[in-house]
DNA sequence: GTGCTTGCAAATCGTTTGCAATAGC
DNA sequence: GCTATTGCAAACGATTTGCAAGCAC
């Protein structure tokens, strides 16, 4: 997909076969996969295609902002398409992760120092249980 | 120490040899340790410690509340003896987690409820090069 | 053809599990 | 004695590494 290939384009990536293939899957399936998740969906169409090359491409995407690496499960690292300032909720129960919008004053932003450190990445998790599970 | 006793009375925890040595550790050492650095620095005073122990016990006092499960560092879960209200900051150099006050409105408090999750847990977690590494 | 990318297999490392020995009421 | 806790060794699972083959300019 042609908006899989500009956002590479648009963070400095190569855009090899693989990486825009994990790149749109990204970006079609909004559900914070693990790198494991990206492999598994991409491997019946892409049957050569390796863990390590995901693992790579992940990683790259994340350093070149192109994807948010999320460490909210502590079981798993997850990786988000959509880098527009948003927060997440993990649910306890079900394991599935949902995008909150960002409630808080701009007072968090990227760029900023505080007490001396320089500010890079910002991220609020939250977790509980979530909707779907609480009617159960 | 007695401090690490009450905590554990405090939150229902059952406090035994090992789970109060395992809780002094992490009142006396706010480096925010892995499983692992609290292994290692109780294993020569205790030799007969072991690390399922080490694990079942911090997850044991995360689960009641007497500490803190962090995932900033995507490599490991570190634990946080201090369970008041605040952020934490992991430097990307040294790989050290630093605590920062909450400077957000009290908007986000464990318990809300948000699109319909209920939330039980809210972390702020900030990444950058922190002052040390700044000045090297 | 040089350098980056891929992919396989093996290794690594944090963490969990099964289970027998032990401690505390 | 019964139940919960401990500790060892083995298993597990996510991720990384070494390296040879493949691709792109």
């Amino acid at each position: 997909m042609m908006e899989a290939y500009n956002q590479l384009k648009r963070h400095n990536i190569k855009p090899s076969v693989q990486r825009v293939a994990i790149m749109e899957y990204l970006l079609m399936n909004r559900t914070h996969p693990s790198a494991e998740d990206v492999y598994r969906g991409l491997c019946t169409k892409m049957p050569t295609l390796s863990r390590t090359t995901v693992y790579n491409a992940l990683k790259l995407l994340s350093e070149h902002g192109a994807s948010i690496m999320l460490t909210i499960d502590e079981n798993r690292v997850c990786f988000d398409g959509d880098t527009s300032p948003h927060t997440h909720f993990l649910c306890k129960r079900c394991g599935r992760i949902f995008d909150l919008p960002l409630r808080t004053q701009s007072a968090e932003e990227t760029g900023m120092v505080d007490e001396g450190h320089q500010i890079t990445e910002v991220h609020h998790y939250y977790r509980g249980i979530c909707k779907n599970c609480l009617t159960d």
